[in-house]
RNA sequence: GCCGCCGUAGCUCAGUGGUAGAGCGCACCAUUGGUAAUGGUGAGGUCGAGAGUUCGAUUCUCUCCGGCGGCACCA
């Protein structure tokens, strides 16, 4: 028998005389370890507590503190549901049940469905099973055997799952108590140390194999934590990030509506569509400075130019038509680009002029399927903040790194600074020569490569006519949102036969980037208000300022007040009700406006104002041409800056 | 589109087989009050739409529409 010898994180060595378990080895380690131990973790792979190492290693004792513990936790809680579904409800199969970013959840298939009061039953039950403290032991099953015994308790999704898994593949099993499931694992010593901090959140129908051809399963989902404390701090956050809920601030706020007659499409009111207007302007002059034109193409364009585009073959059921009494069928646009290839197109172009980029606030329409639609965030009429730039091959990395960096400081100035990048290439229905794709590929490759920005493979999903960057960022409560893109297309130009004179007098086909920032102005606006709580950067704001009087006394200073601020460009409004401040104060704040300049008899009689910020509990006394001159700096939009 | 849940006043919600209530908001009256709710009075609802069961439906059943949570989709 050889020697193991052991190596622990802080760079000791433990010697054995042969291979020892993780559970031997936190013992030999001492006391207080053997006890929290939960798992071990070779190189980066977490392995059972029982698992016995043979082999000379490095080993780190995984405990509760340990951040691979959360995913134990929860992968176990999901186990512990299944089994106490399949014992409060009988003939309920089980399918997989992965822990997820914060919980878990588990498939399951039932002619019934669960209800809400089903979860308060399943984890009373769930918590039985957990003081069971039953050890989850771990065997290895022949295929044939595995198959055969799902088969015959009549878990056919199980068996379909054993029978598809790769050859090389061991089988293994996780038993707790009588209750046995197919699990890969890792999984903790024992039920009883998934512990009290987990609690079941929704119910929810999941195609089996994710997809939708398939039967619908029901899923449960739940989160769990390492204690009750923890889970409790996350359920805090639920709340938290549903009062942030830009449907419902919107609606407190006054900024926008939906209705039935226009489902999926918004209605702006007066100070959303001021927000709208504001980033638009803002954009617009990011884009001039970044030597874009802009343009404006048709709502509504004859099916014909769709059919050359590929997009009416592709997207047809996602389209809006209409039909003329000439029987013509338009279609309305549900992007930009083929428009703007037609512009590209009038005329001759010489390779002098490239790269063009051409931008437009391209209002389009897309038939998504009810169940998308949520709120701003996807909705059927949206604006893209589009643009596409018809360059040479050889500009594509230079085009790229601008992109890239309009793209990052745009993001900073509406406040986000976390930008992760993904590359997504070819997808598997797609137009194009695979030769054209390599190329594609590569110089999107080199290009951001040449940006000196990371990012991270996102395989086959790249648009249906080429590869494309991806940029995500992570607002103030930690979620991510895709919104700016970047797309490489050498298919497009081809199909609808845009071409430029060369150097050489003939002709060429140019590639377009197809690059959007925001994305949608929309869903964009969505994310804002929700990083921001509805409390928006002076320079967004609808309003920006209010001026409140104490007593009718200052009416007139008030209206002078807010003409001063009017004239200096700050969007200011007057309250001179007949109210307390208190109450005014209270109303302004709960509008969420930004600054609160009250006035009295005192302000009055030495032309200052009492300069209260949103949130704050002091006031600053200023002057009133000075207040006026430090809010105007305050309330330019960063590209004026 | 699929699965589940839901639809009562502008908003948040209570309630009932005999056609409805609260708080906030809104209107009016009084109050002129120094930084997160002054008091009083009043108006406001085909109980999402349609059909069925019933003497009678907001309440029970069905269909549709819409919303919510997921799944699938996202040029």
């Amino acid at each position: 028998m050889s020697n193991v010898a052991i190596t622990l994180p802080d760079g000791s060595v433990k010697q054995f005389d042969g291979p020892v378990t993780g559970a031997e080895l936190a013992a030999a380690i001492g006391p207080g370890l053997a006890k929290a131990a939960l798992a071990i973790k070779i190189d980066s792979e977490v392995l059972d507590l029982s698992r016995s190492i043979d082999a000379d290693s490095t080993v780190e004792i995984v405990t509760r503190k340990s951040e691979d513990a959360l995913d134990l936790i929860r992968h176990d809680t999901a186990h512990v549901m299944a089994e106490a579904v399949q014992a409060l409800y009988p003939g309920t199969q089980v399918t997989i049940g992965p822990s997820i970013e914060n919980g878990f959840y588990y498939d399951f298939a039932r002619e019934e469905p669960f209800t809400p009061d089903d979860l308060e039953k399943i984890e009373a039950k769930m918590m039985e099973i957990i003081k069971r403290d039953d050890v989850f032991s771990r065997e290895e099953w022949d295929r044939d055997d595995a198959v055969r015994h799902f088969t015959d308790i009549g878990e056919k999704y199980k068996a379909q799952l054993i029978h598809d898994l790769p050859a090389t593949e061991t089988i293994s099993m996780y038993r707790q108590g009588d209750w046995m499931d197919l699990c890969r694992g890792p999984h903790l010593p024992s039920t009883g140390h998934v512990g009290k901090g987990f609690k079941l959140l929704k119910l929810a129908g999941a195609y089996w194999r994710g997809d939708s051809n398939n039967e619908m399963l029901q899923r449960i989902y739940g989160t769990s934590w390492r204690d009750e404390k923890e889970l409790k701090a996350h359920l805090m956050m639920l709340e938290e990030a549903e009062k942030r809920d830009h449907r419902r601030l919107g609606r407190e706020m006054g900024l926008f509506h939906f209705q039935e007659e226009a489902v999926g499409s918004v209605f702006w009111h007066p100070n959303g569509w001021t927000l709208y207007r504001t980033l638009e302007t803002y954009i617009r002059a990011r884009l001039d400075k970044a030597n874009y034109v802009e343009v404006k193409t048709p709502q509504l364009i004859d099916r014909g130019l769709w059919e050359a585009s590929g997009h009416w073959e592709k997207f047809r059921d996602h389209m809006f038509t209409a039909e003329t009494e000439d029987d013509r069928v338009f279609a309305l646009k549900p992007m930009n680009c083929p428009g703007h290839v037609q512009i590209f197109r009038q005329g001759m172009t010489s390779y002098r002029e490239l790269p063009l980029r051409m931008a437009e606030f391209g209002s389009c329409h897309r038939y998504e399927p009810s169940g998308a639609l949520h709120g701003l965030m996807r909705v059927r009429a949206f604006t893209q903040d589009d643009a596409h730039i018809f360059c040479t091959e050889d500009q594509i990395t230079s085009e790229t790194e601008a992109f890239c960096e309009l793209l990052l400081s745009v993001y900073k100035d509406c406040g986000f600074e976390e930008v992760v990048i993904k590359f997504a290439d070819r997808p598997e229905t797609r137009a194009g020569e695979d030769a054209v794709w390599d190329r594609a590929e590569a110089a999107l490759a080199e290009a951001v490569e040449a940006s000196g920005l990371d990012y991270t493979l996102n395989p086959g999903e790249g648009a249906f006519y080429g590869p494309k960057l991806e940029f995500v960022l992570r607002d103030a409560i930690g979620r991510d949102w895709q919104c700016g893109t970047l797309q490489v297309d050498f298919v497009l130009p081809e199909r609808l036969d845009a071409s430029y004179i060369g150097e050489d007098g003939e002709k060429h086909r140019p590639v377009m980037l197809h690059r959007a920032i925001l994305g949608s102005f929309e869903r964009f606006i969505g994310i804002l208000i929700e990083n921001y709580a509805g409390r928006m950067p002076m320079w967004m704001a609808p309003v920006q300022a209010v001026v409140a009087t104490i007593t009718s006394d200052a009416d007139a200073y008030a209206i002078e007040v807010r003409n001063a601020l009017d004239a200096a460009g700050i969007r200011a409004e007057v309250d001179t009700r007949n109210e307390k401040i208190n109450y005014k104060v209270r109303e302004h704040s709960l509008a969420k406006v930004p600054t609160m300049l009250v006035v009295g008899q005192r302000e009055v009689d030495d032309r200052k104002v009492a300069l209260r910020r949103l949130g704050g509990k002091d006031q600053e006394f200023l002057a009133l041409d000075e207040a006026v001159a430090r809010l105007a700096e305050e309330s330019k939009n960063p590209a004026e800056k």
